[in-house]
DNA sequence: GCCAACGTTGGC
DNA sequence: GCCAACGTTGGC
């Protein structure tokens, strides 16, 4: 099994965003990076788990767990003309994007801040892809020790 | 709002 | 295939 790090804009979709949705699952659409789409076309499988993280926001970081409940599958918003995330290159055929679905697992105690993970940058959480300078990537993989050590500093 | 860092685009 | 210009991300 996989861990991963899913970043969402708070504003746009958020962990009360899931919580409220139905069955607490919603797909991750809207991807539209060439690195985050082959994760989760590639590797992200049903099982995995990941951290829920808030960013641009006032307090960025960990507000949650999800599961990944469905493997990577064409993204439908690629192909829907009224969707902000419609992309004329992506065809039925030969689709361009791909999502998972993930359900919410639980929230964290409280939010692990990015503030607080910085405070490992250079010990436990060194080499984690988030901490990393100009790190933007929406979906990145969390080593099985890093996302251990993660859940002590609930 | 600023700006560093990175991805994408398009001319050549 | 190179690379400058542009757009986006995201913390601060």
């Amino acid at each position: 099994m996989n861990h991963w790090l899913l970043k969402s804009e708070p504003s746009v979709f958020s962990i009360d965003s899931l919580e409220s949705a139905s069955r607490k699952t919603t797909a991750w659409e809207g991807v539209r990076n060439f690195q985050a789409r082959n994760m989760m076309r590639d590797t992200m499988r049903k099982g995995d788990l990941a951290f829920f993280y808030h960013s641009s926001c006032a307090e960025p970081g960990i507000a949650g767990i999800v599961e990944v409940v469905r493997d990577g599958y064409p993204d439908p918003t690629a192909a829907d003309k009224k969707s902000e995330y419609y992309d004329a290159k992506s065809t039925v055929i030969k689709p361009l994007w791909y999502c998972v679905d993930v359900k919410l697992v639980r929230r964290t105690r409280t939010l692990i801040s990015l503030a607080k993970l910085r405070e490992h940058s250079t010990d436990h959480l060194d080499g984690l892809l988030l901490l990393r300078r100009g790190s933007r990537l929406s979906v990145t993989p969390v080593d099985k020790q890093h996302w251990d050590f993660i859940l002590t500093l609930e």
